[in-house]
DNA sequence: ACCACTATTATTACCTGGTACTAATAGTAG
DNA sequence: CTACTATTAGTACCAGGTAATAATAGTGGT
């Protein structure tokens, strides 16, 4: 045996899940073993065949890139007062953090709150115009960030105040201070 | 005939774009033509076959999903001088921008600053701690923001001060100081 | 040494969703 | 009646499989 086949396999899932568009003839030379084997290992560690995976490539992704693209909020947001108060939740996972350690990216933790600043805004169109933000304590993955924006002041010249704070269970992780540009409905007319 | 040729070939277009897992048979007794026709359609329109639309769409969306979670840096980083500047161009796409009016979401620009300013720490570890940003023009669906970052001060204290601009041609859209902490290599030692 | 058993490989028939090519047919305009 | 376009049909072939059956290699136990 070139290498035992518990060994094999587990191989086998590891490089089908980082490259599912791999066929079963590319696996079969890449273990020196023969298609059929690779055919069966598939069936016991129930891995669907290329067409398969790659099609759910294709509709998971889908969902994914709505998380952190398309989304108005990136997490969940759980609670809405309009031109008051929100509370979004977004769970930390590995693609949201480094490598190495698994740390959250500054980033993330900025699109959830700034997303949520913005949503939090009853106007046509909101845009940020400045933040100040502050990363209190890293967050690892599997932690859930709870973002908390409120309104802190309704200028006249068409602006918001908004202060987003982001804990982990009772730590806070993440202050900012967003300025939000919105274009009022009264203006607008 | 039941529809115009090139009626068909209209529809056809649509119907492949908002449901790319669609086969040449389904279209067939959907426009109520041989499947033939379909193909010769695919070909007139160059329409790939099923299987390399659905492939498509999964390195697609595999993109898409790295321009905010799984690339160390958000952009193309053109040019980079560890621990004194780094230059990165990011093209603003639809799912980066709100889809109400194309203005690219303020988080997004944020990523790009973000991510270059902790490319540009040559140290283990670079986390951020603290960030100011100015967003100062909004920026559109298509067009292309250089990031330029620089080092302003390295602290005794193991934390660096970083300025990013970034601009769309001449005009800047965003202004940023970061503060970055490093896990310097002397320390970890 | 022999048997049992597992792992592996080979072979064959069949499937989907196509490509590539050739040929026949229908409809329409000049 | 002819030329031309649009459509349909049919055949051979391909990738990347499923499903099932059988043969072979290697290993452990007694």
């Amino acid at each position: 045996m070139r290498v035992p086949k518990k060994e094999r396999q587990q191989e086998l899932l590891q490089t089908i899940e980082q490259n599912p568009f791999i066929t079963d003839e590319a696996l079969a030379t890449r273990f020196r073993v023969s298609i059929q084997t690779i055919r069966l290992d598939r069936m016991e560690l129930k891995i669907p065949e290329l067409r398969e995976r790659i099609k759910h490539v294709a509709t998971e992704r889908l969902d994914d890139v709505r998380t952190l693209t398309e989304n108005e909020v990136i997490g969940d947001m759980i609670d809405l007062k309009l031109d008051t108060s929100a509370i979004s939740i977004l769970e930390i996972l590995p693609e949201h953090a480094f490598s190495r350690n698994a740390i959250a990216r500054g980033h993330i933790l900025f699109a959830q709150a700034n997303s949520l600043a913005i949503a939090l805004i009853d106007d046509e169109l909101a845009l940020t115009t400045r933040a100040n933000v502050q990363f209190t304590r890293s967050v690892h993955v599997g932690e859930r960030v709870v973002a908390k924006a409120f309104v802190s002041s309704h200028r006249q010249d068409g602006r918001s105040d908004i202060t987003v704070e982001s804990y982990v269970g009772e730590e806070c992780v993440f202050i900012g201070e967003f300025t939000v540009y919105r274009s009022s409905k009264e203006e607008s007319k």
